[in-house]
DNA sequence: CGTGACCATGAATCGAAGT
DNA sequence: GACTTCGATTCATGGTCAC
């Protein structure tokens, strides 16, 4: 599997293997301009201060690895613009390169970059599917992260596979959103206790879409924050050639078992099956937020009862509070009740099912 | 509809008005501490060469106003850093700011605003269910903007209505990214020729979400980039008073025009859920006080728990004394328990959580 | 073997009030 | 300002085990 490719006659390039050591000296003894994508997953820079509970008072396994320990802001952006500077050595003029990270560090490696002479492409946004919630109530659910993808310098020539995205996507342009959930099941590494073998493995869902979109069969990808080697692994599987890089034995050593075990797909197997979604959930909020409801505006049922509109989406009717759904049964001393089919309002005259609205607003949805 | 308020005998604050002139000046102006929000949609550096045109050739009215040009990252850096410096200074202690943009621009403003103190608390991600397409297959579908929430220094106690917005998403947590519709149809207001007033207005959902979320009723709103008045139109309609800066005399005239068409929500359709935090303490001790639970009377745990009540509101179990929480957390060996919900007495064969007897004395007491 | 109850867990900058 | 006490707070998914 593994190739040495001479360039020039210069520096040799070993192409699918994980490097050992410290990601900037690893990139250094690499030639220039021999590498068509960089994917990186640099650590993120948390800062955590005590330990976090969940309601039902077990404790939440946070990341606190020695890796991702920087002094300060100045710290971090020292490291950043130390292997970015490698990076842009290391690609082709025509390469590019992608960075993953959160609200904690994204900003200054996007700054970096654009001080670097890296050319912003897009910046994606993997919506979770499922992210872990908001313990405290605190603050809004992190229920994504952000990818940048830039081109080597302003200009360049980038790979960009439109139609395959276009395919991946039932037929229509590829945003810059992506639904995709978090990599856990038989796809998430466990160690010899049985526990996570990495505390942020990614989705290798999230690297097909990155390699199929942004390189050919074939193109070199180098990964200088290899972990347990996803990009390493989806890269074999499309055919591409990878080199990683990785300080830490235990994660080289996973991740080595798990190339080895990775096939790469034959035609057929690239073809992707889509299982239709399920009709997108419409919060009654959405009405009012939007205007399509006016808070104080009065809803009334098939059966004479009323309620009026709060800017909050809820419902107050003589003696309750609560959702669309709480206050009509309430009203109607039910069990349950469907609030988007109980609960109608009046425009010019006539009595409108909520119901109606709802449909506006998953047409948009569907249509963009 | 304009208030005057002195603080301290200094400057005023000129509520519900709209500031003409530079945003930087405009700010030095206002006083220290004064406002509870900015909301602010700077220019967004966008580098446009040249014109864009849409596969039928039609011309993409891009944004090239005078006012989003900057020589260079340096240029716009300054222009940031200024504006936000001043933000910081208007702020109250517990005040918030909001800033949009894109991948123009987000990650300079993010990095800059870090470096000033501010703390942020989410990214969000405005996830746009009708974009413009990519008319030239060259990149992803730029579906989305993204906006950072951030308290004025770590550790200050910031405005969060968690209950409201769980409220509008239908009693799940909100989430880090918001899909929400262009601003486009009737809300989109045009100029005398017809053409949009405003290159990039935004729609007043979004503008919604923010301010229910993270300022109360009576709060002061600033935006230093008003625009057409987006964030003083739902501001005055959620009741919040609100202060706009621009410089275009144009979007001031529309602005005004627009505001003042706007209706105020009544006072009901304003309440919004709130967090049980708010409601009053009631000690453990006035259950035992009133009556409710008589001194050597047994209460019991869904685990099969059990301890005594003592005279004093405190509980002794096998082998620890203490206050409801304490004897639940220690009998449970969790770090922190609830006692009002971990805790049961008995009435007439039925086992009943002791946090009814509380919500009937807080009835009482809103009773009067 | 199917179903459902129950449990575990994921890149997290996750209190507020009283003494 | 430090310290103690009160007591509020979770969504989606996958795996295990009882029935």
């Amino acid at each position: 599997m593994t190739k040495m490719t001479d360039l020039k006659g210069a520096k040799a390039l070993p192409l699918n293997t994980i490097l050992a050591g410290d990601c900037i000296e690893a990139m250094q003894a690499l030639p220039d301009a021999s590498v068509d994508l960089i994917f990186a997953d640099p650590p993120y820079n948390l800062q955590l201060k005590g330990e976090l509970h969940r309601p039902d008072n077990s404790r939440v396994d946070a990341v606190d690895d020695h890796w991702d320990q920087f002094q300060s802001f100045a710290a971090y952006d020292a490291f950043t613009r130390a292997w970015l500077a490698e990076a842009k050595r290391l690609l082709k003029p025509n390469g590019a390169l992608w960075v993953i990270g959160s609200y904690h560090n994204i900003f200054r490696v996007g700054s970096a970059l654009q001080d670097h002479g890296f050319w912003i492409l897009n910046d994606v946004v993997w919506r979770k599917s499922n992210p872990m919630p908001n313990f405290r109530g605190k603050r809004l659910t992190n229920a994504h992260e952000t990818m940048i993808w830039a081109s080597k310098e302003e200009g360049a020539k980038y790979t960009f596979n439109y139609e395959a995205l276009k395919s991946l996507n039932e037929g229509i342009q590829m945003r810059s959103d992506w639904v995709l959930p978090i990599c856990n099941g038989g796809e998430r590494l466990k160690d010899e206790h049985g526990d996570k073998a990495h505390p942020t493995q990614k989705p290798e869902a999230l690297l097909h879409r990155v390699l199929v979109g942004s390189t050919n069969v074939g193109d070199v990808v180098l990964d200088p924050f290899f972990g347990t080697g996803t990009t390493g692994a989806v890269a074999k599987m499309l055919g591409r050639d990878w080199i990683g890089i990785e300080r830490e034995p235990a994660y080289r050593a996973v991740a080595e078992r798990r190339i080895a075990g990775v096939r790469k797909f034959d035609k057929t197997a690239l073809e992707v099956t889509r299982a239709k979604r399920a009709e997108p959930r419409v919060p009654f909020g959405q009405l009012v937020e939007r205007g399509m409801l006016r808070p104080g505006e009065t809803l009334v049922s098939a059966t004479g009862k009323s309620a009026r509109v709060r800017a909050d989406g809820t419902l107050v009717g003589l003696d309750v509070k609560g959702s669309i759904h709480q206050v009509g049964a309430h009203l109607e001393g039910a069990p349950s009740c469907n609030g988007w089919t109980y609960w109608h309002f009046k425009r010019d005259g006539k009595t409108v099912p909520i119901d109606v609205l709802r449909q506006q607003i998953r047409a948009e949805m569907a249509g963009g």
